[in-house]
RNA sequence: GCCCCCAUCGUCUAGCGGCCUAGGACGGAGCCCUCUCAAGGCUCAAACAGGGGUUCGAGUCCCCUUGGGGGCACCA
């Protein structure tokens, strides 16, 4: 067994929960559990501006919809709390402070404006945009002084002018860059809340964080991160960039336009969208996990236990990978398959419900294996199976016409098989195919246009479960109607 | 523009110097099964971006080019 890994799942409440963030806090997941460590939740909200109502809400179904329980985040506590870092203020503005005495850092008193001239002006002369280090030779004294008298400040971090930081990252090995080629980010705003980069290094340590996973758009600043856990001394937790999600055309990351005309489409890159879509949290798990990773040249059906014990990060890939929504669909049909009777039941109930039919449980069961694997998503339960619940299904009168055949021989079989059903003591599906069968030997018909005929007159639909399975449910009252209403059609269309 | 990362079928990927006439999956095409639609079975088409090295031998290692992606905020 591995040391027990602590890792942190760390999202900022800004809006919904996509597919890349669902997929980091799943191996978060995986690898605090195949170690016997502990899944940690930290909400991210130092950007007070960019909170969003409610953001935080949906992100906790959304990781409790997939199974993703974590073992302390804000809500459940924990030893190394508060998991909120807009309540852990002083704790930062202590850790900055320390980085000021010891060099690493410095007051800046620069105001927006200034920074947005030399920022032109950089971009003017085609230089890089950066800070020009106007206030990083400041004494304390001079600076302790200022704040006092009210003056608005951040603190940047010193980065060296000279010499070279590396950083290891488990997928790609060591980053090597320029320090020349930094900037002296700022690490607390004027507000005084930590940003990012100086929150999540002190609370990684704090919360002893052995495993920092997240989205290679965080590798540029990577150098300042290692940086930072160095001036402190800390020892730096396993860093794993995990390549971002590409549209599915594989032409950059997904726009906020995209994803609202994916949704037309009924695909989303939206946990709270796949779940009304009618996806499972299992078949989302499945296919996410395999986006960047792999067991072997073959295995593929993984539920999250099965992720449990076998994912590695050895196994990542660095490689971006562009989301394919037919995979999903083909996930998910594999694991509505491999539900119970029972569980697929409970699954699609509400569907039936919310469209206003009454549903009884048992005549749900017989439903449930004759659409099972039929289903792509939960949804396609009611086209497919809506009519056993309906009083009445009423086809429309041409439909009803066989394949190849006119209205009065539609009309003949129509009578035909009527008479064959009524004679039958039911109409299961042991009672009833046989003679059915015998009929379509004797009259001479194709199969296709007999059943099409049956199919259409019972279900409504040209697409429906099997014949006699469906028959069964419905019973010989009903399809005896149904099939009385069909003559009824045929005879007045052969007359017209 | 600058910095960083990435590079095998349309897509997700296997491949960690000889097991590769490059394997699997999705999607596509076809066939079988069949009362429709599925599911299932079988078959086919489909890739090592290009150029240099290293090596007896390169999809696998190195360099360059090209292409793609990410980042350059008092956002995360």
């Amino acid at each position: 067994m591995k040391n027990p890994a602590r890792v942190r799942f760390a999202p900022s409440p800004t809006g919904h929960v996509h597919l890349g963030s669902a997929r980091t806090a799943m191996y978060d997941y995986l690898i605090a559990k195949q170690s016997g460590g502990q899944f940690v939740l930290r909400i991210e909200d130092t950007d007070q501006k960019r909170y969003v109502k409610g953001a935080e809400e949906e992100l906790m179904s959304g990781l409790h919809w997939l199974g993703l329980d974590w073992d302390e985040g804000p809500d459940v506590g924990g030893e190394y709390g508060p998991y909120r870092q807009s309540e852990r203020k002083e704790i930062y503005q202590k850790y900055a402070r320390q980085l000021i005495e010891q060099g690493d850092a410095y007051y800046c008193f620069c105001t927006p404006e200034r920074l947005k001239e030399v920022r032109e002006k950089q971009n003017q002369e085609k230089q890089q945009p950066r800070y020009d280090r106007h206030c990083r030779d400041l004494s304390l004294a001079e600076a302790d002084q200022r704040i006092k008298e009210g003056e608005s400040h951040v603190v940047r971090f010193k980065t060296p002018l000279t010499g070279k930081t590396t950083v290891h990252d488990y997928v790609r090995g060591d980053i090597t860059v320029d320090n020349a080629l930094l900037d002296d980010y700022i690490i607390v705003k004027s507000d005084g809340l930590a940003l990012y980069h100086l929150a999540a290094v002190v609370d990684d340590h704090l919360m002893k964080i052995t495993h920092v996973i997240r989205g290679s758009e965080w590798l540029p600043t990577f150098p300042l991160h290692g940086m930072l856990h160095r001036a402190f001394g800390w020892q730096e937790p396993v860093w794993v960039h995990l390549s971002v999600f590409l549209k599915p055309s594989g032409k950059g990351k997904m726009s906020k336009r995209e994803s609202a005309d994916l949704l037309k489409d009924g695909k989303s890159i939206f946990l709270k969208d796949l779940k009304t879509l009618g996806y499972l949290p299992e078949a989302v798990n499945n296919w996410i996990a395999l986006m960047g990773w792999s067991l072997d040249d073959h295995t593929e059906f993984f539920n999250l236990e099965d992720l449990v014990q076998h994912f590695s990060l050895d196994r990542l890939n660095p490689s971006p990978a562009a989301i394919n929504f037919s995979k999903l669909d083909h996930f998910n049909g594999l694991h509505i398959r491999n539900k119970s009777v029972e569980e697929l039941a409970t699954l699609i109930k509400p569907y039936f419900l919310q469209n206003g039919y009454e549903v009884d449980d048992e005549k749900l069961r017989k439903i449930v294996p004759i659409i099972q694997e039929r289903l792509v998503t939960l949804d396609d339960c009611l086209p497919f199976a809506s009519f056993f619940f309906k009083d009445e299904v009423v086809p429309e009168a041409e439909s009803l016409i066989a394949k190849k055949l006119t209205a009065s021989e539609s009309l003949k079989i129509a009578e035909d098989v009527l008479k064959i059903l009524e004679s039958l003591p039911d109409v299961s599906h042991e009672a009833a195919e046989q003679p059915m069968r015998d009929y379509i030997e004797a009259s001479g018909y194709k199969a296709g246009q007999v059943f099409g005929l049956l199919r259409t007159a019972v279900t409504a639909q040209e697409v429906s479960p099997p014949l006699f399975e469906s028959m069964e449910i419905i019973g010989k009252p009903t399809v005896i109607r149904r099939m009385e209403k069909a003559v009824e059609l045929l005879r007045g269309l052969s007359e017209a």
